[in-house]
DNA sequence: TTGTAGGCGTTATCAA
DNA sequence: TTGATAACGCCTACAA
């Protein structure tokens, strides 16, 4: 590759004339004549700048660096996909690349560290955590960031008690689904929760047994599984639950591949959704709507969180200091898979709007 | 950020040695005692390197460049998405990073020129065409990486008569899946294909006429409808086709996506697949497996063509400079849309040892 | 309208 | 074992 400074003296001037126009196409402090000769020059030569001269020179890169610690290969995900695409949508529209750092084996802010450390010069970065990262690295990984002295935006992440910039599902370990299906007058509750050890299975798992209790009813460990968001396992552990014979009115379940997987177990046995088991399922995916009959679903509103992270951060490039936490609700989906009768107590979080996920509907509260 | 020379100032010594004793913990140029001075300086001062500058000086950068010329937001595609896949998990094992450039308005030309001509520096690059990259966009777009002098692998582009490096997914545009379903002696087959427009689209359409014509079957373009690899529009066309009442045996689909949907809709219209109608998806996605009756599908092995794209760079990189035409074979995944029975024609593309996308079988073939 | 010179933060080559 | 010093390629005052 050629360089500013062979393009210089191909045309007979300096280096610095050169620079100022291809930073300026319109600028007149460089004659037309001088111009056209460059033009000829660079389109001769193929000439091209250096990226990293230029952040180098001028310590502004365009590119946000994403701390994503996953030891499984990325954008195999439809939880996290949405959300990058989120922020990738942003970031794009505001002409920021997106760099990934590689992953490799360890724990979740040793990958971290080493991703930061091999990325100092972005212009700021989004610090995901994925299910295999621990509250403890999560704080690890942030102390590590601030060490950076550049913006930052945690997503994913849960809500920390920190003055930084955070964007949080709200509802990510909410009982919101739960509540949905008591409102409706079930009693009997099957929960397919993700992973077991998972941050946020752990927070959501604390809250249920109150949450029943207020009702009257009986906190009973063996309606809670763990299908780990796949289709096989979901439909196994279900299988050993329908074994063991106890009664279900309806499923609440964390993804809807596991409500998806779930249905058709059901179909199969005979039963029919939602006439004897209603099934309600999470993410609002595209497995949600080919679903037959199409599952009730909770959002979370993944896509529009990453384009709130990506939005905290031009805040906080433009200069503003203040630190913001952004926590966007989730909302129920309403579609076939549970019965639309019974009384509604969570009438103002459902979104009767909803098609297609082009035409979400949400809103942010600014903490 | 502290530098490398206030490190150096700071412990006395030039920062030539500081460097050097960054780049090489175990080096014996360096005192030990130096070397705990510099330890205690770069803990103080949290000290990190600076990527660009390191960039510049090596002119290396252990950054991909992934040239992904799209209009709509970015992983949010179920075939794009496992082939990012595959190169982001070989490119990470390997220490290198991917940098996903902005993609605004614009063809698909002009969006892969501006990346280009922002990415000057990476260490090589892949380049992706997308749905609506006509063959002229990626010709262009192949002729402006070439300036760039540094190593390149094209993915998912058509196979093109040029001594470059390319991953072609074999069986993007041919005609397998209808040659299985010809093979169980099928022939009144409808095709679901995606865009009409799309360059692998029109590529598969001039084969068809001459493969039915070999068995004595009349093309009849009713049979052929768009269903833009969307549920919903592969649902609506689908009804408008069963509206004309013409006879089907079997649907051939060129996304599961499509298949799912169809299927659907085929049983509540009372019918029953595979019984009355065969349905046969293509990708082999996690919709296919979910969809009841599972469905037979077609694996174009887009992960491992990722996969395959980084290795062709990683040879690239190390200096090898014979261009490589890698084609990846598709495999047909029997499952329950399908009958099994019926003669097969095609029994060495039929992937009988095929579970879980984890162990995916699939054979190279280097042109 | 153009040129000079210094700097961005690191690495690499010598010489000491 | 260490230190000068010159790159790397570009940008930006400032001077001319």
């Amino acid at each position: 590759m050629s360089t500013l400074k062979e393009i210089a003296q191909y045309v007979g001037v300096s280096s610095a004339s050169v620079s100022i126009y291809l930073n300026d196409n319109a600028t007149n402090r460089i004659s037309p004549r001088t111009k056209l000769k460059i033009d000829e020059a660079i389109k001769k030569f193929k000439y091209q700048r250096n990226m990293f001269a230029r952040n180098l020179s001028t310590s502004k890169s365009n590119i946000i660096g994403i701390i994503f610690p996953t030891i499984v290969p990325m954008f195999m995900n439809d939880f996290t996909n949405p959300i990058l695409s989120g922020v990738q949508s942003r970031l794009s529209a505001n002409g920021y690349a997106m760099l990934f750092f590689p992953s490799f084996a360890g724990t979740s802010s040793e990958i971290a560290k080493r991703q930061l450390t091999a990325s100092v010069g972005c212009d700021g970065y989004i610090l995901f955590s994925t299910g295999f990262c621990s509250l403890q690295d999560i704080l690890a990984n942030v102390q590590e960031l601030q060490n950076l002295q550049k913006p930052y935006v945690t997503l994913n992440i849960p809500e920390l008690d920190l003055p930084i910039n955070q964007v949080i599902l709200k509802d990510l370990d909410s009982t919101l689904g739960i509540e949905y299906l008591l409102g409706k007058g079930f009693r009997q509750i099957l929960l397919v929760l993700g992973r077991e050890k998972d941050v946020h299975t752990r927070s959501m798992m604390k809250k249920i047994p109150n949450l029943l209790k207020q009702r009257g009813i009986p906190f009973d460990d063996r309606y809670v599984i763990y299908g780990n968001y796949t289709a096989e396992d979901s439909a196994k552990e279900f299988s050993r639950f329908l074994d063991m014979g106890i009664p279900v009115e309806a499923i609440c379940c964390m993804s809807d591949i596991m409500a998806a997987s779930i249905t058709t177990a059901i179909k199969q046995s005979g039963l029919s959704v939602p006439e004897d088991i209603s099934v309600m399922g999470r993410n609002n995916s595209l497995y949600s709507r080919i679903s037959d009959p199409q599952l009730t679903t909770m959002d979370l509103h993944m896509f529009e969180a990453g384009q709130s992270a990506a939005n905290l951060l031009f805040d906080s490039l433009a200069g503003g200091d203040a630190k913001q936490k952004v926590a966007i609700a989730g909302t129920i989906v309403e579609r076939k898979s549970v019965p639309k009768a019974g009384r509604d107590s969570l009438a103002s979080r459902i979104d009767h709007t909803f098609s297609l996920p082009a035409c979400r509907r949400h809103w942010y509260s600014v903490v």
